[in-house]
RNA sequence: GGGCCUGUAGAUCAGGGGUAGAUCGUUGCGUUCGCAACGCAAAGGCCGCGGGUUCGAAUCCCGCCGGGUCCA
């Protein structure tokens, strides 16, 4: 690895390569006086006032001058790609800019869109979430300044020397001190991927780092970097990635980067929040560039931290901790809504809806923590507003105030939803503060983390609202990381695919998707799965499940059962393993009418995207879709449910497009190609792997497909919506049937209102009307019941009461009452036992043998006991019972016992009255 | 993708195998010139839906539907 830093570049200009004393590692300097490496905690931030550049830039004239100063040098200026990454199903959020151009690009599958290029990405990491706005420097949301280059074997563009030669250039454009740059060795590691990389040093910044990517992660390989083991890579590409807003305050050398960034808005904010902010003040200045100096050498996640931190500020400004405590949070508080209110204007602008799982999820924390933050500086101002000004500064952007309708929308219901948690939180907080304020204890820790796990309180608010309760609680500075240990993490499966060393199966379906027959040759059986050098059975696959038929040769047939893709080899489960052989010709027959089913469910669903799009809005996104023969199921982000009147417009719309038979238009196309002609869009249904992916176009919907379709629209017939569902907080499901199934679907239901309506002998037009009535009336016969019995009982224990037996003194009545129910009896025994003196014992045979015990005052004094005569009564009739010693209930099946068990029950009341 | 919580009167919620409750609100009566306040009374429940267990389920179990929430 030694080796990897030797260039050229460095000799030819007079650099020398030293090693840090502190931190041990190697590093390269123009400047032989240079002691450290430059990288904190070996040095400090000394650009703080001191820039480092000949003149300040903002943001935009910073990535300007940038790009085209790349651009100058033989580079292709490409767009920036969105927050959310797309292209991606391993990651949510664009991370960095290499996150651009990976899988396929990287692995040499897909050329990139140019090459040599850059650009410019806005990139979005929470990680630090907690050190934004405190620690001066961290962002969640920044531009990755970036240019990349893709070089493999033979056809090398550029590698390390020019890599640094631009860097340093760029440097120098800048105005910046050569000799104050140090390039800091660090070999990279991530996401399977490695190489050696210098991190470029000024002032103590971290400006850029420059990576060399050309090792891949393998098992048991020769190089060992981190503790895991790498091979070369047949192409090796320079991945760079300069900080733009670092850059912009490297130029200014304000005391923060939120200054250097966005002046504006962090003044507007501090005039809400009624903070006198005046960063020109030295004094004031002096505070916060000492705290970004300190922060920048030391780690402050966690409270223990970040007391530490204060207290060398303190002590270097002269003041106490408590001063600078109450002078410095809520101007942090400012920094870190800056910063989130641009997030969220990223993640909202790009599309991002706020949900309870996935990239939605962190959309509604970054949310939810800057509402919070702007409580507790009691700033008013709704957080649209301030997101809005974000949008407003983003001239460059124009494509989020086309969405700032939308936004506006989900801003306001995740406001009122916040405003809800927190109602019903504190409601609850305060409930479960007063049980332990009745116990005389602490709130206990796993009480806090119940609420906050389960109903979303924060652990700051409940101590709030249990101190007002006046009740103490636990709270370790651990308390979130103890959140995410109770959270054992699942580990993910991997699906160990079958790589069969076979040629790729010829894609008979793809040629032609209405050829139902085929003859093909076996290349291999696998005891009963089969493998053809060519087929018209489709494989599982983007949500279409896989084609059934049959497979035969002369005297023989075989069930297929399955088909699956392996790599691109097509794999036909049978469901016997009768002899076919290598070599043999076999001929195929798919079951057509399951496929042609599964055809149009794929292309209705297609359609019914487009509709869900053209009647709720440009935010909808597919995140799921499964097809059958019967129905077809399509998940959409949306941030509210559907209404009945939405889902009738939905199937109207889809409906129509059928009707105008629209062609389907099916494309083989460059990735890069389709990527720049359509957008990301085209990844709604996933993301297909290869360089070259099948697009799909029905109407205005595009998207890579791997499908089979019908060739138009008018070919599904009717599409029939059957239903909405929210499957998760922010995604509607909406399913359907098409074509046959539909028509089915559709007689089903007129079957049900058919039988319904004969059921009540009413046309359907009148069964809302008549059901209403006769659930009024139900409702109405169900009082009057209760009533009727409730006179029932009085009535009959006038007429039973002189069948009582005297026991001493209690009077007893032992009683079967034909056809009574439980509630009767229950009715009656309570009516009996309103005499003190009175036990009664009553029993019927109702769908089985019911018992009832009931006791008076005076009775249970004397130790009769309801509850144990009814168990020993129901025992008898073979059941059980129990109840309290006042009034019990309980019964069997013996009906033919339910002389004795009245018997047994007057006999144990005369046995306690022994 | 993986968890956890939750659904009871118009609203807020107790109860948690054995006759469905409280508070507020509503209506009526009393008090008042009238209102507020107060006193008394009443109406208002498929205990989310469907299965299962049980003599008996609002309560336990399973599934579905709805709402909430945390983590990756």
């Amino acid at each position: 690895m030694q080796d990897e830093y030797q260039l050229d570049y460095f000799k030819e200009n007079g650099f020398v390569r030293k090693t840090c004393p502190k931190c041990k590692t190697n590093f390269w300097t123009r400047d032989a006086d240079t002691e450290f490496c430059g990288d904190p905690p070996c040095v400090s931030y000394s650009f703080i006032g001191a820039p480092v550049f000949k003149k300040e830039y903002d943001i935009s004239s910073m990535r300007e001058a940038y790009l085209s100063f790349f651009e100058k040098h033989g580079h292709t200026r490409v767009d920036r790609y969105p927050v959310i990454a797309r292209w991606r199903d391993d990651i949510y959020l664009t991370i960095a800019s290499i996150a651009d151009f990976q899988p396929f690009v990287t692995s040499g599958l897909v050329p990139p869109p140019a090459n040599p290029l850059t650009i410019s990405q806005p990139c979005i990491r929470l990680d630090d979430l907690d050190a934004v706005g405190r620690s001066g420097r961290h962002l969640t949301t920044f531009e990755m300044m970036a240019h990349h280059c893709f070089n493999s074997r033979g056809n090398e563009i550029y590698w390390k020397d020019r890599t640094v030669e631009l860097c340093d250039t760029l440097l120098a454009d800048l105005g910046c001190d050569l000799k104050a740059v140090t390039y800091k060795e660090n070999p990279w590691a991530g996401g399977g991927n490695a190489g050696p990389s210098v991190e470029v040093m000024v002032g103590g910044l971290e400006l850029a780092t420059l990576v060399f990517m050309d090792l891949k992660q393998v098992k048991g390989g020769s190089i060992e970097i981190k503790g895991e083991t790498y091979e070369k890579m047949d192409n090796y590409i320079v991945d760079t990635g300069y900080g733009l807003e670092r850059f912009v305050w490297a130029s200014k050398g304000s005391p923060t980067i939120y200054d250097a960034v966005f002046p504006k808005i962090v003044s507007e904010l501090m005039d809400l929040a009624g903070i006198e902010h005046s960063i020109d003040n030295p004094e004031y200045a002096r505070m916060f560039s000492q705290n970004a100096r300190f922060a920048g050498v030391m780690d402050i996640s966690g409270q223990a931290n970040l007391l530490q931190l204060r207290k060398k500020v303190a002590d270097t400004i002269g003041t106490t901790v408590e001063k600078l405590q109450k002078l410095m949070v809520p101007v942090e508080s400012v920094y870190a809504i800056t910063d989130h209110s641009r997030c969220l204007a990223f993640m909202l602008g790009d599309g991002i809806i706020p949900s309870n799982v996935k990239a939605g999820y962190l959309a509604r924390l970054v949310l939810r923590r800057t509402l919070r933050l702007m409580k507790e500086l009691d700033i008013r101002e709704p957080l649209i507003e301030i997101i809005e000004m974000q949008i407003k500064n983003f001239p460059e952007y124009p494509e989020f105030r086309e969405r700032l309708d939308t936004i506006r929308e989900i801003v306001a219901l995740e406001e009122e939803k916040y405003a809800d948690t927190i109602e019903r939180g504190t409601k609850l907080v305060k409930k479960t503060a007063l049980h332990f304020k009745d116990k005389k204890e602490k709130m206990p820790l796993g009480e806090l983390i119940q609420l906050y796990d389960t109903h979303g309180i924060p652990p700051e608010i409940t101590r709030e609202v249990a101190k007002e309760a006046g009740v103490e609680v636990e709270l370790p500075d651990t308390f979130y990381s103890l959140v995410a240990k109770k959270h054992s993490k699942a580990q993910e499966e991997e699906t160990e695919g079958l790589t069969l060393d076979l040629p790729l199966t010829r894609k008979l379906y793809y040629e032609d998707s209405e050829q139902t027959e085929f003859s093909a040759k076996v290349l291999e059986v696998i005891e009963n799965k089969i493998i053809l050098d060519r087929t018209l059975f489709y494989p599982e696959g983007g949500g279409q499940p896989a084609d059934h038929g049959t497979l035969s040769m002369e005297d023989y047939v075989a069930n297929v059962a399955d088909v699956q893709n392996m790599n691109g080899v097509i794999v036909h489960e049978t469901d016997s393993d009768i002899g076919f052989k290598k070599g043999d010709a076999v001929k195929g027959k798919i079951d057509w009418e399951r496929r042609l089913a599964h055809m149009r469910h794929h292309t209705a669903t297609h359609i019914v995207n487009e509709s869900a799009k053209a009647v709720l809005g440009k935010h909808i996104w597919q995140t799921g879709a499964q097809k059958s023969t019967d129905r077809a199921r399509l998940d959409l982000t949306h941030f509210k449910r559907i209404t009945d009147e939405e889902f009738r417009e939905i199937e109207l719309l889809a409906n129509r497009a059928v009707m105008k038979n629209q062609p389907v238009y099916i494309d083989w196309m460059d990735r890069i190609e389709a990527e720049k002609k359509y957008g990301f869009v085209l990844y709604q249904g996933g993301v297909p792997p290869g360089k070259e992916i099948r697009i799909l176009r029905v109407g205005s919907d595009v998207e890579a497909c791997g499908g089979t379709h019908v060739s138009n629209t008018g070919l599904i017939g009717p599409i029939k919506l059957i239903k909405t569902e929210r499957i998760q907080d922010g995604v509607e499901r909406i399913e359907f049937s098409a074509g046959e199934a539909a028509v089915k679907r559709m007689q089903e239901r007129d079957e049900l209102l058919n039988k319904a309506s004969d059921a009540l002998r009413v046309s359907p037009e009148h069964l809302p009307d008549t059901v209403n009535r006769f659930f009024d009336e139900w409702k109405e016969f169900k009082k009057e019941n209760e009533r009727l019995k409730a006179e029932l009982a009085e009535v009959r224990v006038k007429a039973m009461m002189g069948d009582a037996v005297e026991i001493n003194g209690l009077k007893v009545l032992s009683k079967k009452i034909q056809h009574a129910d439980v509630e009767e009896l229950i009715k009656a025994a309570t009516e009996f036992s309103k005499n003190d003196d009175v036990v009664a014992i009553l029993a019927s045979e109702s769908g089985g043998v019911k018992i009832v015990v009931a006791a008076g005052a005076r009775a249970q004094k004397l130790g009769v006991n309801a509850g144990a005569i009814v168990r020993e009564m129901s025992k008898l009739v073979g059941g059980g019972g129990g109840g309290k010693p006042g009034i019990a209930q309980g019964g069997g099946t013996d009906a033919a016992r339910i002389e004795e068990a009245l018997e047994r029950g007057v006999e144990m009341v005369s046995e306690k009255m022994k």
